[in-house]
RNA sequence: GGACGGCUAGCUCAGUUGGUUAGAGCAUCCGGUUUACACCCGGAAGGUCGGCGGUUCGAGUCCGCCGCCGUCCACCA
């Protein structure tokens, strides 16, 4: 045992404390026959990223769930790693190659990924060694990086199995290209922004009608070099003779011609529609039913070319906008051009506008879409909120194929071989494999690599040696598969919830077509998904770099301690709420860390310690014939705080969880257990009842704090010797309210009802009579009498509480009296009434109008009770209970009103 | 355009299946070194629960409409 430190200094305590865990192996989990499995997957942050106050929410939320599992009992393991992040890693290594004044293609691709791995390993451990920081208990021995070699195939063999499944093609089709990255880009990865622009009326000339024109809206001027028809709604009577006919393309001067087709929308604009079927998806659509030539302007980094006519050749996108608006002015072929706001599609990484395009890319078409469905309605996968199952089942249901393919160099080469100088288009010249060719020489493999989502939707199994598991790794995915919980944002549902859900029903079992709701069961990757909320800053909006507004998590642990900092962002994020972080709301959690310390150290300063080695221990300590009212109340209160403390865990209700235990330990323990303990303990008979009873309630709170605040309850546990030959605290299984309440029922302990209310009575007495003090500026008085009128009951009981009402109002006495005392404040309390004794005379007018508030607060109830109960409907319609508690009430509050009409009376 | 979420004290949020006089923390104000803790203790003030209707004996809670704020989805150029 060692003397606890005056205040809680985190820094000497929470290194120490990790160091303990991470050389004992704590951490490590092993699939044990017998034994509950509980298993989290983490998000695997981007290799090169920093810890954000992102990660600060989303790993306390794992580390809470794996440490709450592993204090129950369970064989916990939370898996760690890091993800490549291919296109965001390669933005990165190119701008570094900017600077020196160099290029990925001058480097050549094998270069360029050797200087990528140099890049992640010097970035890649930075950010592992922050959780460790936050406390993180990951078992860092199976720490994955998803470019590791069994990481790569795995990739390449889930890419295999579904091409020979037939969910896998290449095609020539629409697009979405990044020009910056210069590849392309899945659906997810477009964000739409509405974008203030301008509306372009112009006018083509009929061909058969020299003179009269076509006018035609477009928000895209640029591409009309490219337009190879013109199109009207088939039903549009004002257009409808021209169809069939031609019209002029302005430059480069060509005949185009005019169609009809469904998908002309009347209303907009003219009613004519530019086709430019390279460069829009509903224009490229309509080129295909009406077999229109496809005039490719743009080059790859959106820059025109030389279709577009010379002299837009190499020209930017934005740049050719505005020429093109000028040639048309000259010629004099623009109408009009007006203010407008539309959407457009922006690249979500390189954040410029993405430009549809036309091109041979890899698809897949999902598998196991339906069953995808099935586990999310049918309950095998929860998710917590459950709202977010809407925005699940929606996706699924508009489900476009997946572009898997980029024009990028760091990630899994696609596993696909074209026989040289053969026609690629044609599958026959393809060889697919893991491994490759036998006679590699006469093949050439594809440039492109797999969608960075593409590896991480495998990750809950390919983590675990999926599909060529050693010994050691079939046992733990017969153990840990399906992973219990998955905690992380809903900005990711789509990217990665929902294809880690398709992945597992695919994979993780023979190939099969559809499945059943057993196979499915066991198939699914997780059994709960857990979102958290979005961090904004104080003013509610998103943390940016740019914005500058994003907290510095390793200063805030600096600051408030990895133990505050958790308890502190707990405290705060509503469930399912964005969160609204300021630095300021993190204190609750050093303070109450704080607070804690300090009970403690009282606990310890009060009396030497006794045999805490278990539950039993503690409770057999107990004297039940030695309990008061008092002790009564605060094991109530605590069995009731269990409950509701399991309660929140199960429900995945992290901020109701600190919200319980401050208000219990810091409210009910130490405001008022505490401060009347300060009085038993002076006595003989009753301080080691009282201090037995202390250690309990610290215990319990102990272990269920720990999940949340794992050092400095560890260091605690420890102190006041709760450790039974030096374990950890996770050691001993946490109590539930059933062991908890069997324990002290075999030691004779029954909580007496009456006695918690009588305490709760007291309270209120307590606390009226220090405000009593407090409104005459007597607070801080010791020689202040208080006279009480009750009946002989209540007296009894107030006789029997004078030491310990004396130490908690600051009274000199509190002295029973027959009749009310004149000319005194006074308060109405359940007990009695309590006058406050005051040698000068009081300032009667203003204690009249103190007294008359709460007269009319009072008659306002009385009204409202009295009309309730005079409506025959409420009395015979409501539950009986509900009309004798109105009843009740209403008796109560009368005679509530007369006594404190007496005391205004007596006033004078 | 559709879907979802939020609107309760100055701020951030709780308010279970409708049922006593709507709560907490922070901030504010007043008073305090009492046998742990000033990262503390005691007290006070502060709300027509976004608006309007409806159901009901009874609505912050259920229903409808409206208003802001936010998020997601959507091929009107």
């Amino acid at each position: 045992m060692t003397e606890i430190p005056k205040a809680y200094d985190p820094g000497q305590v929470e290194p120490g404390r990790y160091k303990a865990w991470l050389d004992a192996g704590a951490f490590t989990a092993r699939p044990i026959e017998g034994r509950e499995s509980y298993c989290i997957v983490i998000p695997p942050p981007n290799v090169t990223g920093v810890l954000t106050i992102g990660h600060v929410l989303n790993i306390t939320i794992q580390d809470i769930l794996v440490r709450r599992a592993r204090i129950q009992g369970k064989e916990a393991m939370w898996l760690p790693g890091t993800d490549h992040a291919s296109i965001a890693t390669h933005a990165r290594v190119e701008a570094q190659l900017r600077t020196e004044g160099t290029s990925r293609r001058d480097l050549g691709r094998e270069k360029f990924i050797d200087r990528t791995w140099e890049w992640s390993r010097d970035h890649g451990g930075k950010i592992l060694g922050q959780l460790r920081r936050l406390g993180a208990s990951c078992d860092w021995d199976r720490t994955v990086f998803t470019m590791d070699d069994d990481y790569n195939r795995s990739v390449l063999t889930a890419f295999v199995k579904l091409y020979q499944r037939g969910y896998i093609y290449r095609g020539k089709r629409m697009v979405n290209w990044c020009p910056v990255s210069l590849t392309a880009l899945s659906d997810e990865e477009v964000i739409m922004k509405p974008q203030q622009g301008l509306l372009y009326k112009m006018r083509y000339e009929l061909v058969d009608q020299p003179g009269q024109y076509l006018e035609i809206s477009t928000t895209r001027p640029e591409t009309l070099m490219g337009d190879t028809a013109v199109a009207v709604h088939p039903k549009d009577e004002r257009y409808s003779r021209l169809i069939g006919g031609k019209i002029w393309r302005p430059f480069p001067k060509e005949q185009l011609p005019i169609i009809a087709d469904d998908a002309v929308d009347r209303e907009f604009g003219t009613g004519v529609l530019k086709v430019t079927p390279a460069h829009d998806k509903l224009d490229f659509e309509i080129g295909r039913r009406h077999d229109l030539p496809i005039v490719d302007i743009l080059n790859p980094d959106g820059t025109l070319n030389a279709l577009a006519g010379e002299d837009f050749d190499g020209m930017e996108r934005f740049a050719a906008r505005e020429f093109a608006v000028k040639k048309l002015e000259e010629m004099g072929l623009l109408v009009d051009q007006e203010p407008y706001e539309n959407n457009v599609g922006y690249s979500q990484r390189a954040d410029v506008p993405i430009e549809p395009r036309l091109s041979d890319q890899w698809w897949m078409r999902y598998p196991k879409v339906e069953e995808a469905k099935t586990v999310v309605r049918d309950g095998l996968v929860r998710f917590w909120p459950k709202r977010w199952e809407k925005t699940y089942q929606h996706w699924l249901e508009n489900l476009q194929d997946w572009c898997i393919s980029r024009q990028l160099w760091w990630g899994q080469r696609i596993p696909v071989w074209y026989k040289k100088n053969c026609d690629r288009t044609d599958p026959a010249n393809w060889h697919v494999s893991v491994d490759g060719p036998d006679d590699p020489e006469n093949w050439e493999q594809e440039e492109d690599v797999l969608d960075t989502w593409a590896s991480s939707w495998l990750w809950p199994f390919a983590t675990m040696g999926w599909p060529e598991p050693n010994e050691n790794q079939k046992r733990d995915l017969d153990f840990f598969y399906p992973t219990s919980d998955l905690v992380t944002g809903p900005d990711i549902i789509f990217f990665w919830v929902a294809r880690m859900i398709i992945a597992g029903l695919e994979f993780m079992g023979d190939e099969k077509e559809t499945l059943t709701k057993e196979e499915m069961a066991e198939r699914i990757p997780f059994h709960n998904v857990y979102f958290t909320g979005i961090i904004r800053d104080e003013q509610g909006r998103k943390i940016s770099k740019s914005l500058g507004n994003s907290p510095e998590p390793l200063d805030l642990i600096d600051k408030f301690g990895a133990d505050g900092l958790r308890f502190g962002i707990m405290n705060i994020a509503p469930k399912g709420q964005d969160i609204r972080f300021s630095e300021e709301r993190i204190t609750i959690g050093r303070n109450f860390c704080n607070k804690l310390w300090n009970a403690c150290r009282f606990r310890q300063m009060s009396g030497p310690l006794a045999d805490n080695s278990s539950l039993q221990a503690v409770v057999s300590r107990l004297d039940p014939q030695k309990f008061d009212e008092y002790d009564h109340w605060i094991i109530a209160r605590l069995i009731q705080t269990v409950r509701d403390v399991d309660q929140a865990f199960s429900t995945y209700e992290f901020n109701q969880l600190t919200q319980i235990l401050h208000g219990f330990f810091w409210g009910d323990f130490c405001n008022w257990y505490v401060e009347v303990s300060k009085t038993k303990l002076q006595s003989d008979t009753s301080r080691d009842n009282c201090l037995a009873l202390q250690d309990l309630v610290i215990r319990q709170v102990l272990q269920m704090l720990y999940p949340i605040i794992p050092h400095i309850t560890e260091e605690l546990w420890s102190n006041l010797g709760y450790n039974p030959k030096g374990g950890f605290i996770h050691e001993t299984p946490v109590d539930t309210p059933k062991t908890l309440v069997k324990a002290l029922r075999d030691t004779g302990i029954v909580i007496d009802a009456s006695a918690v209310e009588h305490i709760e009575q007291l309270m209120e007495l307590v606390t009226q009579a220090r405000s009593l003090k407090s409104n005459y500026n007597l607070a801080s008085k010791r020689d202040v009498n208080f006279y009480i009128t009750a009946d002989p009951k209540n007296l009894t009981f107030i006789k029997s509480q004078s030491e310990t009402i004396k130490r908690l109002t600051g009274a000199a006495a509190i002295i029973p009296r027959d009749d009310a005392l004149p000319e005194a404040p006074a308060a109405v309390v359940a007990l009695g009434t309590l006058y406050l004794d005051l040698a000068s005379s009081i300032d009667v007018d203003a204690e009249k109008i103190r007294l008359s508030k709460e007269l009319a607060k009072l008659e306002k109830a009385i009204a409202t009770g009295e009309s309730k109960l005079e409506d025959k409907k409420f009395i015979s319609q409501a539950p009986e209970h509900v009309v004798k508690g109105a009843r009740d009430l209403l008796a109560a509050t009368r005679a509530k009103k007369e006594e404190i009409e007496r005391i205004i009376d007596s006033l004078g």
